[in-house]
RNA sequence: GCGGCAUUGGCGGAAUUGGUAGACGCGCCAGACUUAGGAUCUGGUUCUCACGAGUGUAGGUUCGAGUCCUAUAUGCCGCACCA
């Protein structure tokens, strides 16, 4: 009986829907497990096959530990908010929320064929109000909670009046709007003037993880450096256990490295320098406190406070001039030109050592943002130090012995120290630590622990994402009552800016606060006196919906809490999550943060979201190129065989182009597919593999003509300029939903990022249909040794691979058990029955029925494919079961029909001619002739 | 510059705790059935005529190394004026 892939994962797909078979309870005696995938932003270009690699893996782990006896979740849902559907509005007037639901549906629908064991129940959408609900709750909840420093975690901001309001006696004197800007400094989600990273043609603020090089990630704009007023995330507070966390959870070292990297820990000192003629001192950080008697000159960020106290009047004009210069060059300039900038102030600072006189410089090599804004330069010692006073002729001091400093400073922190007094002979090491200890105990400074990780900026001036709960009242954000929301995001007649230069929630007209009587109002109706505010114009980032999302898969459906205790209590975590190593420094940062914010105030009973993370690799795409000849008397028109371009007299006359991977099959182009692609090559002329162009019979590698057209390939990125994008659909409509989720698996290792190529994946089709024929005929015999022991080897080779996400290994071990089986003659049923179960992970549709197959039940099917041939067709249709697709199918045309089994070869000729599908192809033809081979394919050729 | 990962036939890759290198698949070669093979099945396929050699390169540890150590090269990824 043939393998109908089609027939098979359709009615069992269908199956489990009408069964309810992957609702998860929240009530069970099992044990809890989670499986989560990554959600995705659903984009307009729908899934490629690169998409459900990490899908399937994790549908492998749940579907084994489900068949292990597990409660296991396996939810999906969608990131729905985003730029794309946003700038689709802007350019077509479309709304978003059109654009999302429609992308999100086409989602579903190739997801659904594929057969994953998701629960749909729980599926959330980020841009859904009854989800942005809580996402709006958990902000005010930062907004309503400051990081206790000596507890190390974050309180309710009322403590933090209370203690206040008992101990602070000018707290009381304060008016309300002094209090309120008091607290802004300690909530964690905070509103503050801030450098941000401003994206003009986006016209929106950026995170730093949504920067590379000075242009946004998303769109490749330019970005610029500005002072606005911003909501932040009080992120950094949390940076010592961020990284103390990850020494605790299963994730692969260069994630780990990642995020270590990314926080940037770094143990120095602060240190006060006098500046001569003022009183006050200023701090700067450093982790070389060593080295302090080779400081010759100090430097300060262009943007640092201590900057107006410095300048001198006389170097006024040349600094203001600087400072202005600075402040027009892009971040993308900055990284670029490194050449040596910068200013002296006029000002000298005390060491505090030596009691010698530094000159107070500034240039923009210091960060703001880092440390204190400022740093004592040792130019002998550290190498940008170094540039800088070989360019202003400054002083160089070298403090370690046999350090040469003549071309080049001495980074490396190793040898005997020298020119320092009391630390003249100890190892570097040592002299840090001394120094430490002297600084420390004559209060020039203290020891102390700087973080790279800054607080993330969380306004975006778009329309579509969450809105603040939040509006103004005497210029102060107040927080929206939280049995207020959600707060629905207003309707705009326009996705752009206001013309003033506001967000796009300027356009909106209901979109003003009412205190009094808690509801949304006109913003026509603003005014103080009866109580009505504007509300915040900005919306919230991408990784605000992102951050708790697996929390809410855990109850999606309870509207009294974000996830209810007892069911956080069931599911408590994350035990497996899967996705690319592209959200290291970002979702997986926030996720972690706002997971733990919701853990100090109690709400759920983990401190890491994700027990174990595991990072699929990319999929890249393998693209095909034709060779168009443009040496001597090139018409333009033809097209050179691969194999054939590095012949002499094709060598640099060919000219590669790229050609869709759709219409080439193990590197040999369809040639009429081809033909009919692009109106350009509609005339296209060959030279094929075997040097010709003569085209005997237009089926490529017919064995009338065995003319071959080679197409080369090369590894590139999976997009739709490089036509190599494969579309999941496609492959599971040739070679079905298991075929696929095999052949992905058997690419390589899970983790690593490979090519996608369709060659070889007949490979993994052919056994299946191996596979399948065993179960033609079932006995009751008892099964041999043999047959148990490669049966057994089986079963601990796949329990070994699932385990230790060893998927790729686990075909070959399916295919060697088959091989050896069917060599055995085997078919018995003990036997079959457990290959069933075993095959179940990783091609359920398959699996299903050969399992019942192996229980004795009915499983009907008496259908025939035909594979006919017209040469003269275009287009052609492909039915199956009661539905027709038109496909592009060369010429050829596919369709079932049904025939009694064991039917002879002539009768079946016959039932074919009558058949009313071959009728309607056939349309008044005679085919020169109906053939009947073996594997039950029938062939017409006219 | 700092950090992480990788490197095995024509190709993707396997070798799980240091123990027969190249499993399995693709491709290729030969054969069978066929008007035909683009279907299916069978056999072969690391290199070398062979002796032998062989897991990027050079050393080392070991009875034994693809696997461990040292150095080095190449590629990919992350961070990067972070004091």
């Amino acid at each position: 009986m043939e393998y109908n892939f089609s027939e098979i994962e359709q009615k069992w797909q269908a199956e489990w829907e009408k069964e309810n078979a992957y609702s998860v309870s929240n009530k069970s005696n099992k044990q809890p497990f989670y499986v989560l995938d990554m959600f995705p932003y659903p984009s307009g270009a729908g899934l490629h096959v690169g998409h459900p690699l990490g899908y399937i893996a994790s549908d492998i782990y749940s579907r084994y530990k489900r068949l292990q006896g597990f409660n296991v979740l396996h939810p999906m849902g969608f990131d729905a908010y985003g730029l794309p559907a946003e700038q689709y509005a802007i350019q077509t007037g479309q709304h978003p929320e059109v654009t999302t639901n429609k992308n999100i549906a086409r989602y579903i629908e190739q997801l659904r064929k594929i057969g994953f064991c998701y629960d749909w129940n729980r599926q959330v959408r980020t841009c859904d109000p009854a989800y942005y609900k809580w996402t709006q709750w958990a902000f005010i909840q930062m907004f309503n909670s400051y990081y206790d420093t000596t507890l190390q975690k974050a309180r309710p901001i009322s403590e933090l009046i209370a203690r206040w309001e008992a101990e602070d006696p000018t707290w009381a004197t304060l008016s309300e709007r002094e209090q309120q800007e008091r607290l802004m400094n300690y909530r964690i989600a905070y509103l503050s003037d801030t450098k941000v990273n401003w994206c003009p043609q986006l016209g929106t603020v950026l995170a730093n993880d949504e920067v590379s090089e000075g242009l946004s990630v998303r769109g490749g704009y330019p970005v610029e450096q500005r002072v606005m007023r911003q909501w932040s995330l009080r992120v950094s507070a949390y940076a010592g256990r961020l990284l103390e966390g990850l020494d605790r959870i299963d994730w692969t070292d260069s994630l780990k490295e990642t995020q270590r990297n990314w926080i940037g820990r770094s143990e120095g000192a602060e240190m006060q320098f006098a500046i001569k003629g003022q009183d006050e001192p200023f701090t700067i950080f450093t982790t070389r406190a060593d080295t302090i008697f080779g400081v010759t000159f100090m430097v300060l960020a262009p943007e640092s406070e201590y900057v107006q106290r410095v300048v001198t009047d006389e170097h006024k004009e040349e600094v203001e001039e600087y400072l202005a210069w600075v402040k027009h060059r892009t971040e993308r300039e900055r990284i670029a030109d490194r050449r040596v900038t910068g200013v002296f102030t006029g000002s000298f600072a005390i060491n505090p050592l030596t009691q010698g006189e530094i000159p107070i410089y500034i240039s923009d090599y210091v960060l703001a943002g880092y440390g204190t804004g400022a740093i004592m330069a040792v130019p002998a010692h550290d190498s940008r130090d170094y540039a800088f006073a070989k360019h202003f002729n400054l002083p160089i001091i070298p403090l370690i012995e046999g350090a040469d400093v003549s071309e080049q400073s001495f980074d490396a922190k190793e040898g005997i120290v020298m020119n320092s007094s009391f630390l003249n002979g100890l190892e570097v090491k040592d002299a840090i630590q001394k120094m430490k200890e002297y600084i420390t105990n004559t209060g020039i400074g203290r020891v102390k622990v700087n973080y790279r990780l800054r607080d993330a900026i969380f306004s975006r001036q778009r329309y579509w994402g969450e809105p603040f709960p939040i509006y103004y009242k005497d210029g102060m954000p107040y927080a929206l009552p939280e049995e207020c929301l959600p707060l629905q995001l207003p309707e705009v007649n326009d996705f752009k800016p206001t013309s003033d230069g506001r967000p796009p929630l300027g356009n909106a007209d209901l979109w003003a606060w009412d205190e009094k009587n808690k509801k949304v109002v006109n913003k026509s109706q603003i005014s103080d006196a009866k109580g009505i505010y504007p509300l915040e114009l900005c919306t919230m980032p991408g990784f605000a919906g992102s951050s708790a999302y697996y929390l809410r898969y855990m109850d999606p459906h309870n509207d009294q809490a974000l996830v209810d205790k007892d069911v956080n209590a069931y599911w408590r975590q994350v035990d497996l999550y899967l996705g690319g190593s592209e959200h290291a420094t970002g979702h997986l940062i926030y996720s972690r943060f706002w997971n733990k914010f919701l853990y100090d105030l109690g709400y759920v009973c983990e401190d890491e979201p994700f027990r174990k993370l595991i990072n699929q690799g990319m999929i890249q795409g393998r693209s095909n190129f034709v060779y168009r000849y443009i040496g001597e008397g090139a018409t333009g028109n033809l097209y050179i065989s691969y194999n054939l371009i590095d012949n002499p007299e094709y060598k640099d006359k060919v000219q590669p182009i790229h050609v869709d991977v759709n219409i080439v099959h193990n590197d040999v182009l369809d040639i009429n597919a081809f033909r009919n692609w692009m109106p350009e090559y509609k005339n296209a002329q060959f030279v094929f593999a075997d040097g010709t162009s003569v085209e005997d019979n237009p089926y490529i590698g017919s064995p009338m003509a065995p003319k071959q057209y080679i197409c080369g390939w090369a590894i590139e990125k999976m997009s739709k300029s490089m036509f190599n994008v494969v579309n999941p659909d496609d492959v599971v409509a040739n070679y079905g939903a298991d075929t696929l989720r095999l052949y992905e698996m058997f690419l390589g290792p899970l983790e690593m990022s490979k090519p996608w190529d369709t060659n070889g994946i007949d490979g993994v089709h052919r056994f299946l249909k191996r596979l399948w024929n065993m179960y033609e005929t079932i006995t009751d015999e008892e099964p041999t040794k043999e047959e148990l022991k490669s049966l057994h080897k089986l079963i601990k080779k796949i329990t070994w691979d699932i385990e230790n996400f060893s998927f790729n290994t686990s075909i070959p071990a399916f295919m060697i058990a088959q091989n050896e089986l069917s060599a055995l003659k085997c078919n018995k049923r003990a036997i079959l029955e457990q290959f069933a179960i075993l095959m179940a992970p990783y091609a359920p549709h398959i699996a299903e029925e050969m399992w019942h197959k192996a229980q004795g039940d009915q499983v009907p099917s008496t259908k025939f494919v035909v594979n006919a041939e017209w040469p003269e067709c275009n287009e052609a249709y492909l039915v199956e079961d009661t539905q027709k697709y038109p496909v592009q199918f060369n010429g050829k045309v596919r369709f079932t029909f049904e025939c009694p089994k064991d039917t002879p070869k002539e009768e079946v000729e016959k039932l074919v001619l009558a058949h009313e599908d071959t009728a309607k192809y056939l349309a008044g033809n005679t085919p020169k002739k109906i053939i009947v081979v073996p594997g039950r394919i029938v062939n017409i050729v006219m």
